[in-house]
DNA sequence: CTGAAAGCGCTTACAG
DNA sequence: CTGAAAGCGCTTACAG
């Protein structure tokens, strides 16, 4: 040894001690912890957490006496430890392109309430109509490992729903209909909305009829089915205004004269929302055009205050609530372990509001 | 000893050898974590961490290998570790009464997106219109500490408040104004709009004015101000519904009888939403009674289909974009450091379609 | 620009 | 019914 002089460390050192620990402080305390609580409780940390988690298995006295350390502390659990450690986050993604004036948000509504109801909480993720960023937002959901997702559509790139159905949690697609699910599906087919409304036109004798829509998947769907089922009967010529969601009055409003420009005998209007709708309605009142005898025009979505202010308007009527209690009893059945797959068809219904 | 035979343990087990450590297993690999992409990059975790999260501090080209191993293997980091190990959530709470049919959906909206762009996510919490269970809710938002929380009105109980403080993250009131606001607050006065509904009545010569509302808490505050700037003007007697929320088109409808039985020479009246102000409306129109000549109707909201379709009312708009961006603008500064509090008044404007 | 060690606050899997 | 040890998958705080 080059230097075997005494250490200036002190007497108790010992040849073999470790080397001491780098005491690395992380910033000090940043809350209370679950042993703060099991301290002031007299019990161990597991039995706190047992009496969040489990409680049935713990002795009816140390509960409650814990309970009242927990409370007399403000003691709330931390989910992102919790969840860390027992593979539950407790967390169910809502996908959705948009809450705001929308057909989404009653759903989203009662499926959040329904959730909550079962101890998950909703963590709201905003699509947009654009799928640009979708791996990016799938991305920032899956890493808050959500242990369910509720898509709105059916997801578009080979890539997205791969990604999905690998995650190995449940997933419900809502408000649309496929052959091929991901997993579960709660919703209807927007294809046959628009044959549907094409053959109420057709019954009706309409002869020239236009559409004015937003460009967003499903819309397109109800279109194409529109037009197809008109073919069918060997209209080809169909005036069009396809606009960018979101869908408003005044878009309607500016649309109608695009579409009698297209086709001047124009004799009815399908258009992607009861907002376009109402538009259409005002402008043709404006131009002296009698609705619906004149010039027919059914919308989509079945608002209430639609059928109040608007009695000469078709549409068409999905229970969107109906939709979102499925949603999440589809979802929850699986996390407390059903096996079944679950594809339910919501239908639609047409909303005549005056007789033609 | 009481037994010194030799033991089966193989010949290399030592004396001093420690208990071997009991090996629990967690239920095995639940997925790709950061040591693997570690390894496949040939890098240490910390830089792989790195490249998610402060991707300038790395070489070029090693943060182009990471990320291409990052891709290949799908790999996608688990906030739940990431965010108990740095105490950043990268989570932002929205407490929303309801987002269905309602002016809070496009606040949300817009504050979602703004969140988002600045790489937050939102949990979305409803709590309804009760405050019964807001302990309980605010419990469950706490749990996944959150780096802020937007709240819709100001915080009823003294309990809640002082909470919602002592957790010493930004919080956001909104919707709603008070002198005495949590933190930062992006509202304006109920109160004031029932004023001013109120001046637009005598200033029209309304001498018999009811209402109809639901009884929340704001709109209680305007139904407030409406009947004590009422009463400065000398009238007291008030026709008055008040029912549950949701408010809706069909409530508006059955509550103009029972105004008009309370008041038979009902000549105004003060609804507490459009969806009311519409179906009251459609009844007296049903009636007969001339809107606004024989009854002027305000509602609250101006949402954009009331406009087109019952011009006849006046309303009140608030801009709910301007309160969602703001409202996320607050917070997007504090957790930049900003320290500054912050109380916006947006105000509202009285909506008066057809000249009286 | 990069890394080894320690720690974030819980829960699991045992054992008693 | 209760608890000591280990581990969940990251990031911090250093050190180089």
């Amino acid at each position: 040894m080059p230097n075997d002089k005494p250490t200036a460390y002190p007497a108790d050192s010992q040849d073999e001690a470790p080397p001491a620990p780098v005491k690395r402080s992380r910033g000090g305390p940043k809350g209370l912890r679950i042993t703060d609580v099991a301290a002031v409780a007299g019990v161990s940390p597991i039995t706190v957490s047992r009496v969040f988690n489990n409680p049935e298995s713990v002795a009816p006295e140390t509960l409650e006496r814990v309970r009242q350390v927990v409370h007399k502390l403000g003691y709330v659990p931390n989910r992102l430890a919790g969840g860390l450690s027992s593979s539950k986050s407790r967390l169910i993604a809502a996908i959705v392109p948009t809450i705001a004036h929308s057909l989404f948000s009653e759903t989203i509504q009662v499926f959040s309430e329904t959730m909550s109801k079962a101890g998950y909480q909703v963590l709201l993720a905003l699509s947009g109509y654009s799928d640009s960023s979708e791996e990016t937002l799938l991305d920032a959901v899956l890493s808050r490992r959500p242990e369910g997702v509720l898509l709105t559509g059916v997801a578009h790139t080979d890539s997205l729903r791969e990604r999905l159905r690998n995650v190995g949690i449940p997933i419900v697609e809502t408000w649309d209909m496929t052959d091929t699910p991901i997993d579960m599906l709660v919703g209807f087919s927007h294809y046959r909305v628009g044959e549907a409304v094409a053959e109420r036109f057709l019954a009706r004798g309409v002869l020239h009829p236009g559409l004015v829509s937003a460009n967003d998947d499903r819309a397109i769907a109800r279109i194409t089915g529109f037009r197809e089922r008109l073919a069918r009967a060997g209209i080809h010529d169909i005036a069009e205004v396809i606009v960018a969601p979101p869908s408003s009055v005044s878009i309607g409003k500016t649309s109608l004269p695009q579409l009698l420009e297209q086709t001047p005998q124009l004799d009815a209007v399908f258009c992607g929302s009861d907002l376009l709708a109402i538009g259409v309605l005002g402008e043709a009142k404006r131009r002296g055009i009698d609705v619906p005898s004149q010039l027919a025009i059914c919308g989509f979505g079945d608002l209430e205050f639609a059928s109040e202010t608007s009695p000469q308007l078709t549409t068409v009527g999905v229970d969107g609530t109906r939709i979102g209690v499925s949603a999440a009893r589809c979802l929850l059945e699986r996390l407390k372990g059903v096996k079944e797959a679950n594809v339910t068809d919501v239908g639609f219904h047409i909303v005549e509001r005056q007789t033609v």
